[in-house]
DNA sequence: GTAAGTACATACAAAAAGGTAAGTGTCATG
DNA sequence: CATGACACTTACCTTTTTGTATGTACTTAC
């Protein structure tokens, strides 16, 4: 999609923007640059899911990560978190349509990983000799 | 491990993969969601760079982020490093056919967020109230 | 001859991320 | 009547990451 030879200028100025450190979306980009963020919301595009629930099907996630990754990708527009004031809590996290759209995205690379990962790995050990 | 899932049984083993914590994707994942390596590999998407060209163009990184990032990326496969034994040392990166591969679904994330930033500071502003 | 550029390595300190364990309050189950 | 599930919070500690500063070996420019 990107086109190397001509037009640089006009390459440059668009994706100069993450590269400039003061630019907002670096900011954003670091949130959702960590491991857990991109996890919770491969999770959460098979849909609505419960905190206990995630806590579940993300392998290996603390209980205190999950909560602030959930509080942070809330805080960015990301995910929707609603509370039922029920005796035992219920609380259900879902995408939004902005989430839905970033999770699409991320989801690509992941994708991308499991699909490559047969190659990454034959790589790396040919590499070794 | 155990999947208590009923219908979407298909999905689940899909994407199953990366949230199981001793899955090796899991390991590839953690080296790409780093804010460094994902703007190395934007940076190197313009084509072949030095390292005093990185440098400069990936703004706020420093001398040993940008080495340690890059080696990274080297033994992942991602990123070629050509070194000419001449005198002032000159050593040259580019993106290996792997790395683009997963650069350019970097970059459509990068993208997605620099299009979607004005939407997504608008919407933390009205959550505020 | 002093400074700057080249591409790093290394040491130390500061900051951030992450793990573990416990507490909260209420209810259902055994 | 004690335990566990629910959705967290808090405190404490360890680990990891990152920043800063320095050194290296050589050359060109001023």
């Amino acid at each position: 999609m990107s086109q190397k030879t001509t037009g640089k200028l006009a390459e440059a100025i668009r994706r100069g923007e993450v590269l400039s450190p003061d630019c907002p979306s670096r900011e954003i980009l670091k949130h959702v640059t960590s491991l857990w963020s991109v996890l919770v919301m491969v999770a959460l595009m098979d849909g609505t899911h419960r905190f206990s629930e995630l806590r579940r099907k993300i392998g290996g996630v603390s209980e205190k990560m999950l909560t602030q990754t959930l509080q942070q990708l809330e805080k960015d527009g990301f995910v929707k978190r609603v509370s039922y004031p029920v005796v035992p809590p219920h609380v259900e996290y879902s995408l939004t349509t902005l989430g839905s759209g970033i999770s699409e995205q991320v989801e690509a690379l992941t994708d991308w990983i499991e699909i490559n990962l047969p190659t990454i790995i034959e790589l790396q050990q040919t590499q070794t000799q």
